[in-house]
Parts: C-alpha cells; structure tokens; sequence
DNA sequence: AAGGGTATCAACCGCAGAGGG
DNA sequence: GCCCTCTGCGGTTGATACCCT
C-alpha cells in the first residue's frame, strides 16, 4: 500500500511562485490562517500543490523573515550550532530569529562549507578545535564543552532577542567594519527585515518601483523578476490607460498589502494584536516563536533563556567567546 | 560579444513523526 | 494497535545570474 501523493500530479503547477500566487496566498493565509494545507489550493484556486503553499509561505512569505545576507555573528551561530547539532536544520533555525531552516541550509551548503574547508586546510589545528574539536576531545571535556556551547547559543539568543538591539541581528552594527556583512551598507533600503508577508511583497515591489535593479542576487531572483513583469505591467496600464482585466484587481490587491504594509510598520506589538487580531494570532501561533518575535511577546523558553543566561553572566559563566 | 563554468537559492522530493479515528 | 492524513524536515535539483576566458 503506497503513501498517496500529496497531490494530484498532473494540473499541478510546479516552478517559481508569481507574485499573483503569492498575493492570493498570503491573503487567504491572512483571512484564515496557516494550516490546513490541504485544503489550501482548491480553496484559493492554486493549481499549486498544498506542500508546495506550505513551503512557500514557511520560506518566503511568512512573517518575520529576514531575507539576504548574513552578518558575521549569524554566520558565528550557525557554524557553531551546525558543529553542535548537525545538519538539523531547523533546531538550528530555531536559534536564529528570522532566518528559515531553508535559508540557513543554503547557507551552510553554498557558504560556509566552503569556508570552514579553506580554514581547515589553511589552519588545520586552530581551526579544527573550534569547529571539529567535539568530536576528537574526551568525553569529560566533551560534557563541559556542550555545557559551554549550550550557554553560547543561549547568550547569541538572548542578544539576538534583547529589546535593546535594533530588530535585525546584525552583527554588522557590533563590526561596522565588516565588509562581509553588508546588506546595510550596500542597500540601506531593502534592510530585509521583513516584519510581514505584505510587508516583503511590498518591499520588493516597492524596491523595483524605485529602482529596478540590474541583478537581482540580492533578492529573490525569480520572484523579483515576476515583480518586475508585474510592475512594468501596470506601468503599461497606467501610461497606456488600457487596463487588462486583471489589472484593476491586482492593484487593489497591491493596495490593500501596502496598507496592510504601513499598518504594520505604524503598529506595536499590542496594536498589532488587536487591530489584526486574526493576523496575530496567526502569527503567534507560528511554528517557530522566534520568527517575528519583535511582535510578540518572549515565549516561555525565551524568557527561560534570558534569566538563565543574566544568572550566568553574574556568576561570571558568561564569559564564553565565539572563537 | 559569446560561450562555458560556477555560484546561488527557491522549490521539489521523499521520508518520518504526530495525531486523530 | 493499525491506518490514514497532515505536517515538518533534510537532501537534492534546476533555473538563473554572475564571472571568467
């Protein structure tokens, strides 16, 4: 007896999302919230595959996502953590607020293997007890060492979480000087902190009105591409006065994401849990508390690993270093 | 300018676990 | 306990942009 396909293959379409796509599932996802993905494409009409929603709102359309470039503490974290914990993704995705599990994933394959290769085989001995050492040390050591880089991601969570530090975790504030960690420097506008979907569908929009770039590497390739066809289509619209018959609704579509966009941007985290009181919960009710945690309150685990990491800064446990 | 190689990342695939009936 | 559905996760692929010759 096989597993049934989670779809029907065939009317199911595959590929790059288009921002019409992306529009009806973030307002379908905004009126009835995640889950039941199931029912997903035959309520908005997709022809996509409910896994397929699934993926594209948990990557790319939820709140919360930090898009882009990583900073140099990112990169710290996640090198450590992978040491830590392997190749399991999404715990590590856990500790990073507003980075998905796919985007660290990323990463780590196109990224930080590499380097950690270079590094090894540059500096085999210093390198290797930092990012291999768990493996080689005894055990006694081993504990202790856990026991540290458990207290390392709980501070790099508490700092990543602290209400003092500016939302986006950016180890390029703490390192202006790194060149590596960027996105600020080079394209202040699109700061890729994404307090919502609408808000990166708008950002993105927004960015193409403005200047539409030559390369899109700094985004997502494919779905800015689509924005752009978007736009340069209701360019036409608007210049030509020729409105298709999807025009109008797209832009009231794009209207109403915009509002949506600058209500969020206007709203506290209070606010924000009244006046999109559906939105809200929604999003408190998220997989990964952590995501958007700039608005909602800490998760009890948090507020467990800030106290424990302050006890520990006092007892003078915090002077853990990365590397 | 053209063509090939490389890098990047969104999206897909398949498996596994959780939970309900 | 079994079956089924839904969801999450990690590995992989494929399209596209960029770089180099």
């Amino acid at each position: 007896m096989g597993r049934p396909p989670c779809c029907d293959k065939e009317g199911v379409k595959k590929g790059p999302w288009t921002p019409e796509e992306d529009i009806i599932l973030v307002s379908y996802i905004q009126d009835h919230g995640p889950g039941n993905w199931r029912t997903v494409p035959t309520k908005t009409g997709l022809s996509r595959c409910s896994k397929s929603c699934r993926l594209r709102w948990t990557n790319y359309l939820r709140p919360g996502i930090k898009r882009g470039n990583f900073t140099e503490q990112e990169e710290k974290m996640i090198i450590h953590l992978q040491d830590l914990l392997g190749n399991r993704w999404a715990a590590i995705a856990s500790y990073l607020p507003q980075r998905t599990d796919n985007d660290i994933k990323n990463y780590w394959n196109t990224h930080l293997r590499k380097k950690l290769k270079k590094l090894q085989t540059g500096c085999e001995g210093s390198m290797g007890d930092a990012f291999s050492g768990s493996r080689q040390i005894p055990r006694g050591q081993w504990e202790r060492r856990l026991q540290t880089d458990i207290q390392m991601a709980k501070r790099a969570l508490s700092e990543a979480l602290s209400p003092e530090k500016p939302y986006c975790l950016s180890g390029s504030n703490s390192n202006p000087s790194d060149s590596s960690s960027s996105f600020s420097s080079t394209k202040p506008s699109q700061s890729l902190c994404y307090a919502s979907s609408a808000e990166n569908i708008a950002r993105m929009l927004k960015g193409w009105m403005k200047s539409p770039p030559k390369s899109s590497r700094t985004n997502s390739s494919v779905t800015q591409n689509s924005f752009n066809n978007l736009v340069a289509a209701g360019a036409d619209t608007a210049s030509s006065g020729a409105k298709g018959p999807n025009s109008v609704e797209l832009s009231e579509n794009f209207e109403s994401l915009f509002e949506f966009h600058q209500s969020l941007e206007s709203s506290n985290s209070d606010q924000l849990s009244q006046s999109f009181s559906p939105e809200a919960t929604v999003l408190q009710e998220e997989r990964k508390p952590d995501i958007g945690a700039e608005i909602m309150p800490f998760s009890l685990l948090e507020k467990w690993l800030l106290d424990e990491a302050s006890c520990q800064e006092k007892l003078g446990y915090g002077d853990a270093k990365f590397f």
